[in-house]
DNA sequence: CGATACAATGATAATGACTTTCATTCTCAA
DNA sequence: TTGAGAATGAAAGTCATTATCATTGTATCG
C-alpha cells in the first residue's frame, strides 16, 4: 500500500509530457489505484476499484503509462496481465506468486541477497554478452488462502 | 541442446500413461524438438522444426505434455508462449531473456547462489505462509544480436 | 477571451494466441 | 481380430488485448 506524494505526481506528469501525453484524471485514477494496491493488480481489479471506468480506456491509458515508464506489466501464471508502478517509483522488490489463484504479492529481500543477485547478473552479462537491465527473483507457490 | 536417452523416453511414456494418454509419434517429435533446442521455444519455432505438423495438434499435444508433467510453459516478455522440458528432465536452471526480441536462453548459476536462493525462498515461505514450489531467477536484458 | 490544434474518451470492431469441436483414424488390449 | 477409447486435423470458437473513429476535452497562441 503505497501513497504517492506531490513530487511523484509531478514526476509522472513529466514522463508523460516527454511523449506529448497529458496526466488526465483517468490516468491519475489508474496510478492511484495501482499505488494503493501495493502489489500487481489485474484489469478486473482495476475496473472494480474504479467504477465507471470503461475497459477500453483502462487498457489504452495503461499502455500510455507503460510507454512513458510510469507503470510496468508483470507476467503472472494465468493469462491476465498485472500492472504495478515502475520500479523507480515503487522501490526494488520481487514477487510471490500463487500458482493456484494467480494472485501476486510484493516481497523485499535482504540487501545481502540482493547483492548476490546483482553480482550473478553481472557475471552472466559479461560472460554472455548481454546488457542486463533487470533481474527477477520470483517465488511461485500456493498462497495460504489456496492451501488445502 | 539436450539429447534424451531411452530411459527418459520411458519415463515420459509412463507420465503420459498415468493420465491414460499415449506417447505418440507427434508427441515424441515435440519432445525431441524441445529437447534439442536446449532453451524455451515458441510455437513458431516448433512448427518450423516439425514441417507438416498442424498448429492445432501442436497446441493440443503440448497441453497433454504439460498436464502430464513432461513440458513446462515459461512466460516471456512478448505474448508468445515458450515451452521447455520439465525441470526434472532438463535439470535446474534459469533464464536469460532479451527484452528486445523476446528470445530466451538457459543459464545455470553457481551452487552457492542457488543455495542462497533456496534459503531465501524458504525464509519467505515460513514468514508468509506460502508453500513455495518453485523459484525463478530470470535476467532480462538485451542480447548481443539486438545490441546497437 | 476565443480560436485552433491536437490529445483523450468510449463504444465498438478487429486482432491474434490459444482452445474446443467433431467426424475420422489410429492403437492398445482382450 | 475387434471393440473401446485415445489421437488427429480442419475449422470454428474464446477471450484478453488492441485498433478505430466520431466526439469531447484541453492546453496554447494570437
Amino acid at each position: 500500500m503505497t501513497t504517492l506524494d506531490d513530487s511523484a505526481h509531478t514526476e509522472i506528469r513529466l514522463r508523460l509530457a516527454r511523449l506529448d501525453q497529458r496526466y488526465t484524471r483517468l490516468r491519475r485514477v489508474l496510478v492511484e489505484v495501482i499505488a494503493a494496491a501495493g502489489r500487481p493488480v489485474s484489469i478486473l481489479e482495476i475496473l472494480a476499484s474504479a467504477p465507471g471506468l470503461p475497459q477500453s480506456s483502462a487498457y489504452r491509458n495503461l499502455s500510455s503509462l507503460i510507454e512513458s515508464g510510469v507503470v510496468r506489466r508483470v507476467p503472472g501464471t494465468d493469462d491476465h496481465g498485472r500492472f504495478e508502478l515502475a520500479e523507480d517509483l515503487a522501490g526494488h522488490h520481487h514477487h510471490l506468486v500463487c500458482a493456484r489463484c494467480g494472485s501476486v504479492e510484493d516481497v523485499r529481500h535482504s540487501p545481502a541477497l540482493e547483492q548476490a543477485l546483482g553480482e550473478a547478473a553481472q557475471a552472466v552479462a559479461s560472460q554472455q554478452g548481454y546488457r542486463i537491465t533487470e533481474h527477477r527473483f520470483d517465488l511461485v507457490g500456493v498462497c495460504p488462502a489456496c492451501l488445502p
